[in-house]
DNA sequence: CCATAAATGCTCTGATTGAGCATATCGAGG
DNA sequence: CCTCGATATGCTCAATCAGAGCATTTATGG
């Protein structure tokens, strides 16, 4: 059997309140033929074949097909994982690194290609407005249920376990970070059907689907990276890779939260990032903001040389305060 | 030109100080071939060929082989990077899936099979007993002198501040997690040649090598898998995965320092375990240990439950102390 | 001029970290 | 039996930090 290799990217921008990933339109039975393949179109993440001839590394052939592909002409780019489950795709072995990359959002020309929010496709991730709904009302009983079906008391309560660090259910408390083990339990659990059990899959599920799918994989890809790109915001300034050159703070903060999913305490986030010496101020301000001015800021390169891991400190790394039961 | 994918393993154990890990004897000019190919030994990490047609997945494969070469049953296993330069292998396009295994130490059988100390090859990354030598002695010069030969003072300064960045000159901070970027940077400066640049590269390197060789990239593999795993530490109970059901804190400790490469002050070492509820008592002591007797404990799993992130909480986290002069 | 909306400044308190001093307990040697 | 050396383990102190909330400044729109 032949082995194939491809290369797919989360290219993720924050637009106002939302976090976006560019998203494409690919025919479904076939993602790797072009448009004329007849079948029907899915969303999917960009992605385009590892030229073994002209790429010198994987990461130039990932710049050059989307350079190809969309005209993007890709800044901050690292690498995420590599899928390949036998039958992630029925027909041939495929291989498929995945890579993350960081951009101020841009127009994009490439017919099919749009800029769609990731919380779309993993709305249980968003924290900002509270818990969503949707955990309480379906996902924690869905899971419930399926820890409960199994006969097996063991499997029972190691599922639950699961569940509950996962999704902090019982008292656990939310991680952020563990995005993808989310996914994967509703993946296990049928509550996210991807994309080759659902053929019809695009828009909203029906019935039990959670948040609207990709194709194939894709949506635990960009599970895969919006973990990582939580994890690294507290020890990398990765954040500005996502702001130009001159920003307010209330934008910076903006963009924290609309990646980590959560609200930050105003006050404390300001007080943080000028503390660490993270930004330096510009001189000037921005107006017409609706209120008193904002002072304008940019990223101090020097604190790469002052500081171990240089982030945004985000809260969660303090003990719960001894809780009132064991 | 055809494409073919590899698994290779960082298999990791400490023993007594040593961080180790499992290296095996293969001849130089075709790592895949088997040992008739008559060309010189080198050692490398254990690697094989995914088989696209029975692994169902890159992990399975990888366990598959590591099995029937070596015979170890792997626990705890992590997928860690993709390389694929062109020029990685001369000859065809190979894809090598790297992955990180943590175990406690078990006996391996397999002829040509070994368990070395990490340090051996990167020696700079051992700060256990104050700073290296070498990195004074030889690793600075060699790197200003790099960042220097160029005429382009942009391209010098721009080499320094990675230099000082990484290795912590001039007044930045040692970070313990930027292991990749070190080796990167000797190795763009040719202070660690790989194998492929070195036909006869066994042992430590003639004049300008810095630590010891291992075939192709592998000693670049290596420094990413001590890179994540120092990473994880801090946020994910991992330790345990190279300790006995059972252990004295001191033993946890010597664990933790060797992987960390740094002394941990005893006493709020084990301040921290216990009142983060990672460990719980067993109630029984171990004797013998030139001393009063140390109770041993255990991995308390239910702190997964607990805390969002539970790891040993290593120092670095805070901001040093106002610097004498801005 | 007044109300509203942001942006910014500051304070208070409990936690948490980094260091160091002090005590407990075992084995070996006299 | 007593002392010493080696650990293990307990506890205290001061500096720093995180989480919350109150207060002030400076725009814009009636």
């Amino acid at each position: 059997m032949r082995v194939v290799v491809g290369l797919s990217a989360v290219i993720m921008a924050v637009t106002g309140q939302s976090p976006r990933i560019l998203t494409v339109r690919r025919s479904t039975p076939d993602p790797w033929g072009s448009r004329a393949s007849g079948g029907e179109l899915v969303e999917a993440l960009p992605f385009g074949p590892l030229d073994p001839v002209v790429d010198r590394t994987l990461d130039l052939g990932l710049r050059r097909w989307v350079r190809e592909q969309t005209g993007i002409e890709l800044g901050y780019l690292e690498q995420l994982y590599t899928f390949g489950d036998r039958d992630r795709d029925p027909g041939a072995r495929v291989l498929s690194v995945a890579y993350l990359a960081l951009t101020r959002q841009v127009a994009v020309e490439a017919p099919g290609a749009a800029w769609r929010d990731l919380y779309t496709y993993l709305p249980w991730e968003d924290w900002r407005e509270g818990v969503p709904g949707l955990v309480g009302a379906r996902i924690v009983p869905g899971l419930r249920r399926w820890a409960q079906v199994v006969d097996d008391p063991g499997v029972t309560s190691r599922r639950w376990e699961r569940v509950t660090i996962a999704f902090g259910v019982d008292g656990a408390p939310w991680d952020r970070n563990r995005v993808l083990e989310r996914y994967e339990l509703l993946y296990e659990a049928r509550l996210v059907p991807e994309a080759r059990s659902v053929p019809g899959g695009q828009g909203p599920d029906p019935a039990e689907g959670l948040g609207w799918t990709l194709a194939l994989d894709h949506r635990r890809i960009a599970a895969t990276a919006l973990e990582r790109l939580r994890g690294k915001l507290g020890y990398r300034p990765v954040v500005f890779e996502m702001l130009p050159a001159t920003f307010t703070l209330s934008r910076m903060q903006q963009v924290v939260e609309a990646l980590a999913g959560l609200r930050l305490h105003k006050q404390n986030f300001r007080r943080l990032v000028e503390q660490d010496r993270l930004v330096e101020r510009t001189g000037e301000v921005e107006t017409g903001t609706g209120g008193r001015p904002a002072e304008t800021f940019r990223f101090r390169r020097e604190v790469l040389r002052e500081r171990p891991a240089p982030g945004v400190g985000l809260p969660g790394r303090r003990r719960p305060r001894s809780p009132a039961s064991g």
